[in-house]
Parts: C-alpha cells; sequence; structure tokens
DNA sequence: AATTGTGAACCTCTTCACAGCT
DNA sequence: AGCTGTGAAGAGGTTCACAATT
C-alpha cells in the first residue's frame, strides 16, 4: 500500500466522527464540499484523502453516509474492539480510565499496571490494578495490543522499554519527554503542555 | 515577522524541555546535533528552526544552554506565568487541574467554571468552582487570557462560542468535535481518541 | 577542527482544474 | 447539472551542503 500521511489518518478520524454524526441525524447522502465545509478544509483535500484508498462516491451524488462510515472504520480498524493497558494510575490515569470516548469508540480497557503497593490490588470500574511484573502473562492472556503510558517523565522511556520487550507495538504516551522506539514501533505523543505553549506563542506573537 | 509553521513552534516547545534538562544537569553547551539527536530530528532543522528567531550558537563551539532556554522561553511567552481558566469539572478537568507539568510551566488555575449546581461553590485545590455566567467578570479580575475546554462534545462549540464573546483568543479543546471560531482566535484541540485511531489503523494496516 | 547559519535542492502535502460518471 | 476522482501545479516544510565564524 502506498505511504498515507499521518494527517490524512487524523482526517479520516475526524471524517469517522462527522459521518456517525450525519447518520445519527438520518442524514444518507454527503458531499466532499459538506464534509469539508464542517472540517474547515477544503473539498479537494477530502476526495484525495478518501482516494488513497478506493473509489467510495458517485459522481454527480456524493457519498453514502453509512457506507463511507463502515469503510472508514475499516480502514482505521474501528471495526474491532480493541484491548488497552493502562499503565499509571495517577491523576491522568484515572480521567482516561473513566473517559467516556474511548469506550465509545470500541477501546476497552483490560489492565491498569503500577509499582505503587497502595493501589495493586484495588479494583477500579471492573479493572483490576495489578504490579508492573505480571504483564508479560496479562498482556498475553487478555490480548493487549495498545498500551497508554501515564507515568511520570523520568519513568516513561523505561516503561516503554520494557513493554517493547514484550512485544507492544502501539503507545499512547502521556508523558512529557522525548521517547525512542524501534521502527517498528509507534508512539503517539499526547502532550497537553506543549499543545498550551503553542498557544502563548501565540498569543505573545500576534499582531 | 515571517510566518512561523506549527511544526517549528511544537519543536520550540520540545527543545525548551531537553535545555531545561541539560541545565538541571550542569550541562553549559550544546550542539544542534546534539539537540537533534535527543529529538530524534536533523541538526539542520534545529539550526533552521532557531534561525527564523535570531542568530543564538557561535560556530564551531554551539549554543550556551542557560542563554538558549532563555531565549526560547521569550519566544514561546514563558517569561511569564499565564491565566487559565477551565471550564468543565469532570474526569478530565479534574485531571488537568491537578495535572503538574501545567503548575510547572507557569500556568495558573484561577477558575473553574460549571453549570452544575451541585459543584458550583465547592473550592478545589485552591481554585473556586463557579457559573459560567459570572465569567464576565471572573476573566476580567482575574485576567484569564487562556480558555481549557473539558466540557461534552455538544457543548463544546457553544461554550466556546461564548468565551470568544467575552474576548478570549486562546483555547485548548478536550471535546472531540469540529470547532469554529474567527479568524483572530486559536484552538488548539487534544484529541485523545483520534491519536489512538491513528494507533489502530497502524497496527490494522502495518506489514 | 568544529559547528553555525542559510540558500538551494528536495520532498511532501495541499489545492487546482477538469475529464469522466451518474 | 452535479459531484467525484485524479494528474498537474503550487505551497510549504525538510534536508543538503557549504561558506562563514570561533
Amino acid at each position: 500500500m502506498k505511504k498515507i500521511s499521518g494527517s490524512t489518518v487524523t482526517r479520516l478520524s475526524q471524517y469517522y466522527r462527522i459521518l456517525n454524526d450525519l447518520i445519527e441525524n438520518n442524514v444518507e447522502t454527503v458531499s466532499s464540499s459538506e464534509i469539508a465545509q464542517i472540517n474547515s478544509i477544503t473539498a479537494a483535500q477530502v476526495r484525495k484523502d478518501l482516494s488513497f484508498f478506493g473509489s467510495f462516491g458517485k459522481r454527480g451524488l456524493g457519498y453514502n453516509t453509512r457506507e463511507l462510515r463502515n469503510t472508514i472504520a475499516g480502514i482505521l480498524g474501528l471495526h474491532k474492539k480493541w484491548n488497552v493497558a493502562l499503565v499509571g494510575f495517577g491523576n491522568i490515569g484515572r480521567a482516561l480510565l473513566l473517559y467516556d470516548e474511548f469506550r465509545k469508540q470500541g477501546f476497552l480497557f483490560q489492565a491498569i499496571f503500577e509499582v505503587d503497593e497502595n493501589k495493586i490490588g484495588r479494583r477500579v470500574h471492573g479493572v483490576d490494578i495489578v504490579h508492573v511484573k505480571e504483564a508479560p502473562q496479562i498482556l498475553f492472556s487478555k490480548e493487549i495490543e495498545i498500551v497508554i503510558i501515564a507515568v511520570p517523565a523520568k519513568n516513561a522511556q523505561g516503561i516503554i522499554d520494557f513493554f517493547v520487550g514484550l512485544g507492544i507495538k502501539a503507545f499512547l504516551n502521556f508523558a512529557t519527554t522525548s521517547i525512542h522506539v524501534p521502527k517498528d514501533v509507534i508512539v503517539k505523543n499526547e502532550n497537553m503542555s506543549i499543545e498550551l505553549e503553542a498557544l502563548t506563542y501565540f498569543l505573545t506573537n500576534k499582531k
């Protein structure tokens, strides 16, 4: 398959959400320019993004919302449930566990890993908090493919190395630090203070 | 000033963190290639990013860590404290209030806005939860310039419109929905499920 | 000898514009 | 007539490569 840019993948997620909204409102057909307008991008961008994967529209008519939604779900891998583990049950970890959007999109928290003995053994929202050293067995038995990192920055690289060693290929990282992984592993950084700093840059330099 | 890309601003934030680490470890000088290596980018990228703002290095020697850190702080506007308001005190809002990184970078939560009468009137970590309708006075008296949106997706556009009407120009938005604002307003989206979907795309389509 | 700062080359992503379908 | 799908053009971002400087 041709190399698809990260921006295209991000936009597919956005189209997917827009299509879900339209379907909920019983809209059956949508044009690239309507999707574009909702997203504040160009219609050509929408069509180009979709064209990497096939031809899903009807000329003169547009796209069937339900068909296109299902097609995008297939591309993004959202037609199945994904088993996820959380590492670190602090402020951020707790919020992520309770975050509705994840559940709604079919992400299932199957384990919470910690090292704090005060937290280990508790069961929160149906998920057991266990020691990180149990990861080898649990990742396997629960078929976990995605690990969310919500530990202090100084521990993040070590934790990720450990899980890479156990065969995990995909991480969502909330620690604000540079992470190095092998080429076949993907880390998506969720970097909240860096985004805030983009705002302070804007406020400081505007006009 | 020449137009600076968002990626450059993001990288400046990363350089800023790296420089802080180096300073903490008493490193006094650093080269573009050392910064680059930590960041997994090229040395030319580091130099080009900095060159948009001036010449801060010494040929043959590199950059003085403390000077460069302070220069970048100035560019990003991190030489001052920023007053921030949080809208929505649910899971995500609570986690953000407690998030250490924000405090460390000089972001001060000055108000929490809610509409839930059960939450209004409480004081959490030194910050009062008040009704959104009090925003006009509080934004002014507390000199708030940045608003963090942690409300349900369906309310996000309305809330943002309200705060734009009150003169706020910068938002960090945790609601997963398309937001439209005037050209002189910036919204940074912190979109956690979209990042997770980039992982499922990767896992689904790799190899 | 080492490393910066930068024009030019290169590459990638976005937009244009229109032929081709429905 | 209307809208898609896409090659080509355009814009923007990254890397190269080397003169300039310490």
